[in-house]
RNA sequence: GCCGAAGUGGCGGAAUGGCAGACGCGGUCGACUCAAAAUCGAUUGAGGCAACUCAUGUGGGUUCGAGUCCCACCUUCGGUACCA
């Protein structure tokens, strides 16, 4: 094997009839890189342009994925590319190594959740490495490692001191049987996934951050260099919509002084049509105004709404549900006198946990307001139509297009667009309200009642309140010992040696916070990490920052387009307002990978029993071709089912390309043929080098599988041109580097000596090489193909023309109609539209 | 439900509004072989002797020309705030 020779004269003679044996190839070259540190990073290179790649980090939950190669390979063929573009290219790898799947894992199997997490990440940088992937290993990061979230602790510390991190009473699943809080994936169907009991909604203080108040710049990602429908889909994620808060007056006010109900509401035109008020269930207020009559009735509606999941309650097909209250209150505006409900379709979440209630220009009110018998009073006319008004007759449905205001007072006669700040304006006068905008995005809740996780950097004093723990006291350790068992409580609560600690303020005893801090908080900010990541006196340097960020290509699943990519350029304007940081955004480009799916198109899971495990793979058709397989088989940003069958053609493809190479036709001197093959590998070349920029590697593969053909084509015919043959192996050896980067070193150190072929630039290929002096262009009659032609590359329409009327096929076509039209795209068509 | 994406041969897929099916899998036939595997070659959307016709989820539309653009719908997938 030449991988072991430490000079550069491993000029072995090929071996011909010898076989592409790609594991031991693989192996030897991958040690040999390793050794040679070919893929650490320094921070500077002379004459080489930083570039930061970075490919989303996986959780250590036991073996690598199929889905990890799919996500990974793309991407380290990307990095790849632009190292031989010329660029210093930082391709850092890590583990999200904090979260759920541990605590079950111990709860199931017995093992701490540290152990399990440890040895799982053992074995996937094992895994990994077997990639051939240009990871610098040097620059790791393990979220769950003291050294690590110890920073993640100073990051909350940070935030509670912008004061963006607040505490208030949110809801939970809760699990009465195992007295524990699930997550929205351990409730199926309503209940629990462990023991099957039904789920409650359970109130406790948890700790937020306030990233709606960065909603509005969150909103504006338009200059981001990222897919189209993922910035679409952040932007409805949150949700602005304008329109106005509108304060409704309480017939009786609480006994704590509580005397109205706020309203968010779009449509401000329709104030005067509100028959009634909806409250969310969960509204504070509902206890306070149901009327003793109406209790029971009451008590069982937010019973039953606790179990209903939050995509349920939003359904608009689902039958409307309600309960009434007893109480009232009156419209500002028209001092009607309206009953207010409790409905499960208003969440606590959004607005202001209160709608008011238009059924005649509301479709879901319309519903509702039929089905109890609620009053329906129209106050938008729709338009007249064919000269007649209409007539004051009943909906059948809501009306929720334009019109006109009636029985709105002063109002009256307005178009109701513009009605909507006429109103607004009018109840701001009065102190009722007024115009604003309201955001669907909500706060980020960041308490976990869980064990594995970053402890929340708080402690509580009975004298000072919630303190932040100093930032020469972290990390607060997660201690190891610790009972699993579920017992209402965090398991840190459990902890005696913990909970009890003194204020780091006034020194008097005090109790730590005992929740763990959301993993997503991990990942908001790993990538600073990884430019500064054995840093002990900071998260990160600003000038590692300014070194290296932002993230020039990021690239990860879909399903992270609106969660951990929000949570993360939040966290980057976070560190730009903290002057840690260049620029605004974290990510400067960004692509989203489909997902791979199981030989039988669904999701892949143990369960389904169509688990693909990548290590077979690699054993049986060596790394190179699992890697071009997984870009091969499909658009990347699509993904697809993985076919155990199909690898074999891009197996069949590597061996005809090492045949090609290592036993080549007898090289002669053929100016002809030499040409043809010299327009095919410039081609191929030009193709490929665009394919790439796009992030096309299916068919930048299948380019290389036509240009290997004409090559094997010219071996069986036996001669091919020397220097055009010699150039072809070149280039495709080049092109091959970044997707196939062992087999290429192979091949080229064979072919040139050389070491190594990841140190080379990539090629510029020829325009001139791939000019062809004719083309064939399609006749078309009336749209349809009727002939092909050849015409030289630059004729014009009355040429082109000539030859098409010339051939007898088209002149029967042409014979005895009218033409009407012609229609001719250079290079492409000629079409005559005739009657 | 809402937000986003995708539907093309037996299968994965290709196609700046311009020859639908590149490339690959599978199938069929052939070469090599005692035989098989591997490899190589030919062929392969459907119908038709052919001219040609039909064909890109469904139904409409725009255009000389639509897989591609527009409208309506169907199905599947991702996300839906405690899986990561």
């Amino acid at each position: 094997m030449t991988s072991d020779t430490t000079s550069d004269t491993s000029t072995s003679e090929p071996g011909r009839g010898e076989r592409y044996a790609p594991r031991s190839i693989e192996v030897a070259w991958q040690a040999r890189w390793e050794r040679d540190d070919l893929y650490r990073t320094p921070d500077h290179v002379e004459g080489r342009p930083n570039r930061y790649h970075l490919t989303m980090f996986p959780y250590p939950s036991g073996d690598l994925h199929v889905g990890h190669w799919f996500a990974m390979a793309p991407s380290d063929t990307l990095a790849r590319y632009f190292r031989m573009r010329g660029h210093n290219v930082m391709f850092p790898m890590g583990f999200d190594a904090f979260g759920l799947p541990a605590e079950n894992a111990a709860l199931k199997g017995g093992l701490h959740p540290a152990d399990w997490t440890r040895g799982n990440i053992e074995r996937m940088r094992g895994q990994l490495k077997s990639m051939g992937a240009t990871f610098d290993w040097s620059r790791e990061v393990n979220t769950s490692a003291p050294e690590y979230y110890k920073w993640t602790q100073w990051w909350f510390t940070q935030l509670f001191k912008q004061g963006l991190a607040y505490r208030k009473n949110a809801l939970a699943n809760w699990c009465p049987s195992c007295n524990t809080t699930l997550a929205n994936e351990q409730v199926v169907d309503g209940r629990c996934e462990r023991c099957d009991t039904l789920v409650e909604q359970r109130a406790m203080e948890q700790w937020f951050f306030a990233i709606t108040k960065y909603a509005e710049e969150l909103l504006h990602n338009e200059d981001l260099d990222w897919p189209e429908h993922v910035k679409t889909m952040q932007r409805n994620w949150i949700g602005r919509s304008e329109g106005a808060e509108a304060a409704f007056a309480l017939e009786s006010p609480t006994a704590e002084g509580v005397d109205e109900i706020r309203v968010f509401t779009t449509r401000p035109d329709t104030l005067h049509g509100v028959t009634f008020m909806v409250l969310a269930p969960e509204h504070p207020l509902v206890t306070q105004i149901t009327t003793s009559d109406h209790l029971d009735a009451v008590r069982a509606y937010q019973e039953r709404a606790s179990h209903a999941t939050e995509i349920e309650r939003l359904s608009t097909e689902r039958e409307k549900t309600g309960a009434f209250t007893g109480a009232y209150c009156v419209n500002h505006l028209t001092g009607d006198r309206v009953q207010i409900w409790v409905a499960d379709y208003v969440l606590a979440s959004y607005g202001t946990g209160a709608v008011m209630a238009v059924p005649a220009h509301d479709q879901r009110d319309f519903d509702f307001a039929k089905k109890y018998g609620l009053p329906i009073k129209v106050v938008i006319a729709p338009p007249a139509i064919d000269g007649k008004p209409w007539d004051g007759s009943d909906f059948a449905e809501a009306w929720t297009a334009e019109g006109t205001l009636v029985a709105s007072k002063q109002f009256d006669g307005m178009p109701n667009v513009g009605a909507k700040k006429a109103v607004a304006n009018y109840m701001a006068e009065h102190g009722w309200g007024g115009s604003t905008i309201n955001y669907r995005l909500r706060d980020w809740l960041i308490s976990r009642q869980r064990y594995w996780g970053a402890p929340i950097p708080i402690v509580y004093c009975d004298d000072c309140g919630p303190v932040t723990v100093p930032e020469e006291q972290l990390p607060v350790e997660l201690p190891y010992d610790v009972e699993f068992v579920p017992t209402g409580q965090s398991p840190l609560a459990l902890s005696e040696e913990f909970v009890h600690t003194t204020c780091p303020q006034c020194g008097k005893p005090a109790r730590r916070e005992t929740d763990t801090m959301d993993t997503f908080m991990c990942s908001s900010w790993y990538y600073m990490r990884y430019p500064d990541p054995q840093d002990a006196e900071a998260a990160f340097s600003r000038a590692s920052a300014d070194t290296w960020l932002p993230v020039d290509q990021y690239t990860g699943g879909s399903e992270h387009a609106t969660m951990h990519l929000l949570y993360a350029r939040f966290f980057y304007k976070v560190a730009r307002d903290l002057g840690l940081v260049p620029g605004d955004e974290p990510f400067t480009r960004y692509f989203s990978q489909g997902q791979i799916l199981g030989p039988d198109g669904r999701r892949m899971s143990k369960s389904r029993g169509n688990v693909v495990a990548p290590d077979d793979q690699v054993e049986k058709w060596g790394a190179d071709t699992f890697r071009a397989y997984l870009m091969f088989l499909g658009p990347w940003d699509q993904g697809g089912p993985y076919d155990v069958d199909s690898i074999v053609g891009v197996s069949r493809w590597l061996n005809r390309v090492w045949n090609v190479v290592t036993d080549p036709p007898a090289l002669v001197d053929d100016a002809a043929r030499g040409k043809a093959l010299r327009r095919s590998s410039h081609a191929t070349l030009q193709k490929v080098t665009e394919d790439l920029e796009a992030k096309r590697f299916n068919t930048a593969i299948a380019a290389m599988m036509e240009l290997t053909n004409d090559m094997q084509r010219l071996r069986d015919e036996g001669t091919a041109d020397e220097a055009a043959w010699t150039e072809a192996v070149r280039l495709l050896t080049l092109m091959l580097a970044p997707p196939c980067p062992h087999i290429a070193e192979e091949l080229w150190s064979r072919a040139s000596g050389t070491y190594s072929v990841h140190q080379q630039s990539w090629p510029d290929y020829d325009p001139a090489a791939i000019v062809r002096d004719t083309v064939d262009l399609v006749v078309q009659v009336n749209g349809k193909v009727r002939d092909r032609i050849e015409v030289a590359t630059d004729a014009d329409e009355a040429a082109a023309r000539a030859t098409a009327e010339g051939t007898p096929r088209i002149a029967e076509q042409l014979a005895g109609k009218d033409l009407v039209r012609v229609i001719y795209v250079p290079g492409r068509l000629l079409n005559f539209v005739v009657r």
